[in-house]
DNA sequence: TTGAATTAGTTGCATAACTAACTATTATGA
DNA sequence: TCATAATAGTTAGTTATGCAACTAATTCAA
């Protein structure tokens, strides 16, 4: 019965650990290797905000799945960095708006191409096909859960 | 040319984040709910002590693919919640291995449910099929980055 | 209209991660 | 043998996360 226990729990280990770890260490790793000196975390606020400049600190929760403190904090080290900047909204006065500086818009060329080259480099061996199924568990699994 | 620029980012960030993310922090609440105190992190410990008892710290760093630090800290916090006793090797006596505690050996049955439920809940609407593309294309990953 | 509920953001506390630098022990090779 | 290298583990400093409790601004309903 203990192997069968843990068979389910090896399934576990695959989807919450290695892959992904390793996936964001290669990518700090790439980063640090150009002169970055960005983590992958504040990357991926950059990384929104380049899709659309201006966001509210709420709808960056939203969209990296994280909690408000970690918003604040990750913003208190790009403000620091000159990256970001926030700005209190007019109309409501308990919004603010976050937009980027020239610096962080200097680096979403030479970031999002070490990105894409990373995935390269994780997916050596892997199917087309096979990445649209995993792309579309694991969207399944995070919807399951959110 | 940018809305290319951002496609694989998106598989990297599936990858990474959202998934992965969610799991942890449902199996966290299931044992929260459970009245258990521990973290995921502390767990993966004891996880690979159940299936082998008195592992070196250097064992459970390749085993959970974490750093010395890391390790170190965990058991920390484990011996002061007595879950864990580090034993000096008689052998070589820069080696540390690690025993579980009879309080730690209870949980096992009780957190390994919970963590197949979590997986439950996590794949409810995926195929058997899809699942084991998912598991070989994160080793893949995983093998290809380590 | 005003008082309670909601929403946006911050702060405090605990856990955990990575890097780099450190100590202690063991292995090696000249 | 004995100095050097390698290995196991710890410590220090920075970043990040989660939860709970907090402030300030806005909304809503009696």
């Amino acid at each position: 019965m203990t192997g069968n226990q843990f068979k389910r729990g090896e399934l576990y280990s695959v989807i919450t650990g290695m892959a992904s770890i390793a996936v964001a260490r290669r990518l700090q790793k790439n980063f640090r290797q150009a002169g970055l000196e960005i983590t992958i975390e504040q990357w991926s606020i950059l990384y929104h905000l380049w899709k659309e400049d201006g966001l509210s600190q709420q709808e960056l929760c939203n969209r990296t799945f994280r909690d408000k403190p970690s918003i604040t904090r990750l913003l208190d080290n790009l403000e620091r960095q000159h990256l970001v900047k926030r700005v209190a909204s007019k109309e409501d006065r308990r919004i603010n708006r976050v937009f980027l500086t020239d610096t962080a818009r200097d680096l979403q060329d030479t970031t999002i191409q070490l990105a894409n080259q990373t995935m390269e480099e994780a997916l050596v061996e892997v199917s087309k096909a096979d990445i649209e199924v995993t792309k579309k568990v694991l969207q399944q699994v995070y919807d399951n859960l959110k």
